[in-house]
DNA sequence: CCCGTGACTTCCG
DNA sequence: ACGGAAGCCACGG
């Protein structure tokens, strides 16, 4: 109960609300929540939600759109297959069409 | 309260 | 252009 206030759940929720095909960075996540300088804290708020697949981290990506949390899933090719199974092309462990798959944070409370 | 950790980001050489 | 280092914030112990 006093954990849904944290900056986890706040990462979390905006991270479960990614459509599909899209993709978003740490940094944004991290400005979108009011503190632009803890995209690490952003970061580890997914390996908190590592095995939750209602979250999808595989659509987070680094602000270079690097899948820098690729070895994180399992060590194998696993984020790029789920990123190109939405569409996004991967290449050398980089979003090729970054731009064009990259989710604006909006959401309306 | 202090320390260590981390899937980032930015600056400096 | 490339690589290394520091700064950053939140959480757990």
């Amino acid at each position: 109960m006093s954990k849904e206030n944290s900056f986890f759940k706040k990462v979390h929720d905006v991270v479960k609300q990614i459509p599909c095909g899209k993709v978003t960075t740490y940094g944004e996540i991290a400005r979108y929540l009011g503190t632009p300088k803890s995209a690490r804290v952003v970061g580890w708020a997914m390996n908190a939600v590592k095995g939750n697949p209602e979250i999808p981290a595989h659509r987070v990506v680094n602000k270079n759109g690097l899948l820098t949390g690729k070895f994180h899933f399992d060590g194998t090719n696993l984020m790029k297959n789920l990123l190109e199974n939405e569409g996004i092309i991967i290449k050398n462990n980089k979003i090729f069409n970054f731009k064009e798959v990259f989710w604006k944070i909006s959401i309306k409370k």
